[in-house]
DNA sequence: CGCGTCCCTTGATATAGGTCAAATTGAGGA
DNA sequence: TCCTCAATTTGACCTATATCAAGGGACGCG
């Protein structure tokens, strides 16, 4: 939550934005629009953000200002109960969309931390709304955004409500490999950025239950671990475990 | 939850529906828009559908042509696996809004079945696309309806995540009373239209476990159950249950 | 370079909830 | 009214995962 330490060099508050170039514009909002309506979008980001390691994007109970895009870096929003319990419910990456829960109430109903130090693009949400009158297809990109969000916690709801540890860990496994393979990195070989325990909380299970899938996953040679580094070594084994055991 | 006296003539396909006639106008989509815009709304409706107990209303995969509004009745969405697997992803009554999965992708991503005879308004979906972008709070009204979704999956991750057998069901049956109570019925007395085993897919647990927790707290005095009609004696005991017990 | 802290792994044990089985109840149909 | 079938309840037992505990890296800081 501090302010930049010195602007090294570049200025991102003050930098120009604009999503017609860039590299994440066919994985973020602006996907599949054209050029013409590019144009009219450029106005949409009106700053970039850093967040460093550990700090706040939001928290639960603040007011919705803006929804943010990740430009680079890893987050993870959780929600709370009044106990104090806490829950996972995302981890996000470079062109993951992130606030729209706010939507609903205008006040966010998460806390989304850095997990690592990111930057973020900042999209007021009155400017969203204006603009995504005046483009459709930008209104419709929103709705597309919207809904895949819905679609993904029906993914999260089986996991948590029908799948077994392990079967939990291969999903998790799998499912950032597809992303990283979306966004141009290896499928196969990657760095979590997140702990056990955040990987536990967000599959409903301890970390000493996470860590023992690991072994396991290691052992039958399907990954290779070693703390945070994970090499996939059995893409297809790994998918294998998903169906079968009944 | 009747319909209205008189109608056993009518043909519901043919009636013209209006919302801003409608009972339910600020449980719905419509909530908060005001009466000027409510007539530019009343186009947004072209007709309602019944749905007879046990059939679909949509299906995983199929394309989307419209979102639902349920009029009445009482109806359950699931997710399925390849391998037959299914889970409840979510019950609903009279004011909610079906559809959204299919947004994203085009296709609808869950399957959406009638627990008892329902009646749907259907909202074509291109006609509420352009009618939101000439009502600016339609469009407001929307983006709130799919943020309320995305929460209150945030909510089932949570339940499905870190809450054990007994607090689930009490989460399950506070929520089912605040939902009876919003729309005017009893919050302390009402039928389920789902069997213990829909109840236990929702809530991650076999319907043997479901069984014995509803014992249990009848056997604490917090509630009445005979088969699938529900009393809750103790409310606030009943919320109880949701906090302390780390 | 040495120390402290956090994270991870692994083992031993406990338990919540799953599984299997049987009896009871209730709703709808003949 | 009786019959059948599905849903529910309850008991006994078992297993997956949690819990408790100990030890071993890795990394940042002094």
């Amino acid at each position: 939550m501090k302010n930049l330490p010195a602007p090294a060099v570049v200025d991102f508050g003050r930098l120009r934005v604009a999503c017609s170039s860039c590299s994440l514009r066919e994985l973020c909002l602006p996907a599949g629009l054209e050029a013409r309506e590019m144009e009219k979008i450029d106005r949409l980001v009106n700053q970039r953000r850093r967040v460093r390691k550990g700090e706040h994007l939001y928290r639960a109970g603040a007011p919705l200002a803006a929804l943010y895009a990740i430009r680079s870096g890893f987050m993870k929003s959780c929600v709370l109960y009044e106990d104090g319990r806490e829950q996972v419910a995302g981890f996000h990456m470079m062109g993951d969309l992130l606030g729209m829960d706010a939507i609903g109430g205008g006040r966010h109903m998460s806390d989304t931390v850095a997990l690592e130090d990111c930057e973020v693009c900042e999209i007021p949400f009155p400017v969203l709304q204006r603009l995504s009158r005046e483009v459709p297809s930008l209104q419709h990109q929103l709705h597309r955004v919207m809904s895949r969000e819905i679609v993904r916690d029906y993914g999260v709801m089986l996991l948590l409500g029908s799948m077994k540890a392990e079967e939990r860990l291969a999903a998790f496994l799998l499912n950032l490999s597809q992303r990283f393979s979306a966004r141009g990195y290896s499928p196969t070989e990657f760095n979590l950025r997140m702990t056990r325990q955040e990987i536990g909380s967000y599959l409903g299970l301890k970390l000493e239950t996470v860590s023992r899938s690991f072994s396991a996953f290691q052992e039958q040679k399907l990954i290779k671990v070693r703390q945070r580094h994970v090499c996939i070594l059995d893409l297809a084994g790994l998918r294998a475990m998903l169906g079968p055991p009944r």
